[in-house]
DNA sequence: ACCTGAACACCGTTCAAGT
DNA sequence: ACCTGAACACCGTTCAAGT
């Protein structure tokens, strides 16, 4: 079973295979390898026999494999670049320019979900670079777009701060939910798993409404949350 | 230098080299053995060393290394059970019992830095179990404790939700903020890195502010405007 | 009943060697 | 200049064998 998926990613790259090797060019297949069939299962050896080459001609390009990933959250992270939602400046006040910023990482999130967790818990290499906004570039954009609508530094990194926080759990809790977890094997419909639910009624009878998907709603409403506190914040200290 | 570490850590198990294996005692090394050594350093191999015993015995207790970090994560949630903050029922107000929730969590987190994003990140085995509140027994108690607070179904369980993604995010760049990045050799006080910082003179500019730890009051600010939303939400619909 | 030795398949990574 | 073969050290896991 396994191997009926990794014919596919390697049919996807076969007719590429005699161009020659470069850093993009494994950064994308590894890329389409995670999203396809999860990080764990990304191996040097595997990665090469997409790419129709032996395992150890990659580390010409790529240091090892802790830097691969880096390099994917790199990847990942510069599509942003190319979303005019996201790299706009703020013109339409700073509320805009958040719920912008806010849905252009979102939809990274969701189009890669099993790549997400990477940019998401990967240690951050300076303290202040905080997932998931792990681009100098974002972070730049993101706090002289407050800077030009008025914020103060205090105000723009305590902002900066709620954001992170923000997204990194909302998304990480809604890509996980869309099967960012699914194996190798999709099981259709889960059976409600009566194991563990002794002593656990409440639980059991909300199941259904448990079960339910309101990500989206739940997002914008935390995102509207998370504008308005900044909206009191800001006019209680006359900006 | 691993190898000093890894002394410690059996030195401190080898009075109980001889009392004979269990799967508590496996799981209770293997959290002792993450929080000192971090997860991806934690190999079954190494694991039995610890125990004085060699890998495959500990087949015996623990169908595999997933497994094994499955129980991590249920070792360090039964931790919480015996906290009487967090295992009371809301007796002063449903704001004090979310409060007591959140500060029992975050104080588990940062008790094992190391091994939160475990509970943080593994994908939940039902979708109604959302990070970080992976035990059943936690989420009966939320969801009951809100009902008996006069909370309808469908305000919990949209408490529950804002609840975990705001504890999830809050706690996972705490917890990476403090170190629970530093590898095997923690560098005293890493220098600004120049790398990178080219062409982000506001990231450059800001970085002592933004490099200071704020994060309990982060949490505590978060939570707070958390409890505003659903108190507004709470009166507003009439309960 | 509990632990071990030996083995298997698979890793990441290095390096001298090929073309 | 670019890729490969062979090798090393280390994994998770199985299973027949020891005690």
């Amino acid at each position: 079973m396994p191997d009926a998926d990794l014919l596919a990613v390697q049919g996807r790259e076969v007719p590429s295979a005699r161009i020659p090797l470069s850093r993009e060019r494994i950064l994308t297949a590894a890329l389409d390898f995670i999203d396809a069939e999860g990080v764990s299962a990304l191996t040097m050896r595997k990665l090469g026999g997409v790419l129709g080459v032996e395992a150890m001609s990659l580390y010409r390009y790529v240091p090892g494999r802790e830097d691969l990933l880096d390099g994917v959250v790199d990847t990942l992270v510069s599509q942003l670049d190319l979303d005019e939602d996201v790299l706009s400046t703020p013109e339409h006040g700073w509320q805009d320019f958040l719920q912008r910023m806010a849905h252009g990482v979102r939809r990274v999130a969701i189009a890669h979900p099993k790549a997400f967790p990477l940019v998401a818990s990967t240690p951050p290499e300076a303290p202040w670079l905080r997932p998931p906004l792990r681009s100098i570039r974002w972070v730049e954009k993101f706090l002289s777009g407050l800077l030009s609508e008025g914020f103060s530094d205090e105000q723009a990194v305590a902002v900066y701060r709620a954001f992170t926080g923000f997204l990194l759990g909302n998304l990480l809790l809604e890509v996980s939910h869309r099967g960012g977890a699914v194996g190798p094997l999709d099981l259709v419909e889960e059976e409600v798993p009566q194991r563990g639910l002794r002593d656990a009624p409440v639980v059991e009878r909300l199941g259904p409404l448990l079960s339910q998907d309101e990500s989206l709603r739940e997002f914008e409403e935390s995102l509207e949350s998370l504008i308005d506190r900044i909206t009191q914040q800001v006019s209680s200290s006359g900006a």
